[in-house]
DNA sequence: AGACTGTATGCTGTAGGCAGTTGACGAAAA
DNA sequence: TTTTCGTCAACTGCCTACAGCATACAGTCT
């Protein structure tokens, strides 16, 4: 009788591999507030997950914990789990500190170059311009993020990829409502990169990347801004059992 | 029965605040850790830290979690937890990112700066110096910890702070093998960033806190790299039916 | 009428327990 | 002696249940 919404996911591949249940629910409830279903500000009563995704409590509030670690949703002791209202100036911020790490990587890549790695930022630079010439939007974008994440990688310092990578998660909430990319122009601009990176110099590398991930930043803002969720500590509980009005 | 260890700690000041017991755990934990009684590596398995701690496994899981997320153990679905070992070249990186978060935070920190702000620093400076004077060399780390802290703070990002703080938490593993502080010279160079913070030189006062943090790097690396604790993934118990004393 | 207190309900935090799986030890075979 | 397989203890992941607290509603007092 449990595990029924998620049993497809998680316990069919039961004995291919322990994929803890709580992963599952983390993807669940993620997916859920990204698409907007669990409003920004919104309590999350475990028991309410529970049955929604056909599971116990225990791997909820596991869930629940990761997704709180990587700012997805705030927990107060003793009053439960919100779901993380995200704001413009925050959006601000995470595009700045991404922008640093980015350049810092870049830095750090130019510095530790290796033909593979290049070979492996051209290739996916190729690709990249083909699906823009194509109109592959979706496309251009996951190997954008490919390519940066490369970037990442080839930087060498785990702790700069690890950071970078919970940064870009959480920017991923505003990724949605926000246009994709912005042409060829950015792909010009990875070209360089990648010549800067396979030069080895260093400086160049960052200011490229700095001036790339900041024109980025400034076409995100200028299209964010608009609409403002603001939920401060709503009420835990929606209504009584009385039907009334609010 | 329960709860006999912690018990002092947590359930004293029941009524005062919920402050759940899995900070409790968490808290005694990483004093475990950073003290070295629990060693890099080690397999830690749940029973035996909820038998050891006075309470059941739950709030074990949940603490166990957060140290996880904060890099101070490995979590391997299925074999359990494992004490992080930290490596000379993982400091190395720890050190280098937070000096760039830290510099990126003295340059905002300019953009941003305002009297009150301004004369917090000061005072933390002028407190520290006294430390430094009277050879009160613990009290000058606890005052230099403040003063960076409060640079992260008048940046004003958020995002920026949490993260430099989860770094420099984890840069603390560190911290007690390594010496402490570099005397005058590291507050004369705070006097200098303060006053550039104060005049709203962004780019100087960057420069400056860049060069600080550099040669504090290079200070902690220079004293590290001796010893280094390497365990890959070692059996997950000691022995089986062996009496044990831990 | 408004403020305060008592009461009820839902929730969180924690405990305890069960099933499945992992990994090691020991025996048997090559 | 070395290799392979069977057996088994221990651990993780999950579920269920309970105690305590927080909040909202209702009744009472001023």
């Amino acid at each position: 009788m449990s595990r029924s919404d998620l049993a497809g996911k998680a316990a069919a591949p039961k004995i291919a591999r322990p994929v803890p249940l709580r992963e599952s629910v983390f993807d669940a409830l993620l997916e859920l507030i990204i698409s907007g279903h669990l409003r920004p500000g919104q309590h999350l009563a475990e028991s309410e997950l529970a049955e929604m995704l056909g599971v116990s409590r225990q791997p909820i509030r596991e869930a629940l914990q990761l997704l709180s670690g990587e700012g997805w949703v705030d927990l107060h002791p003793g009053h439960g789990a919100f779901v993380h209202a995200p704001t413009a100036e925050e959006a601000d911020q995470l595009l700045g500190v991404r922008a640093l790490l980015e350049t810092e990587a870049a830095r750090l890549a130019a510095r530790n170059h290796t033909d593979e790695g290049v070979a492996r930022l051209r290739a996916l630079c190729s690709r990249g311009l083909a699906a823009v010439d194509a109109d592959d939007i979706d496309g251009a974008v996951a190997i954008n993020s490919e390519l940066h994440a490369t970037v990442m990688e080839l930087s060498g310092n785990t702790v700069l990829i690890d950071l970078a990578a919970q940064v870009s998660r959480r920017v991923r909430w505003y990724h949605t409502p926000v246009a994709r990319q912005r042409g060829r122009a950015s792909w010009e601009e990875h070209t360089a990169l990648i010549d800067a990176i396979a030069r080895g110099e260093a400086d160049l590398a960052a200011e490229i990347m700095k001036n790339h991930t900041e024109h980025t930043r400034h076409l995100y803002l200028s299209q964010l801004g608009e609409e403002e969720p603001v939920q401060p500590l709503p009420s835990r509980r929606r209504k009584r059992r009385a039907p009334a009005s609010l």
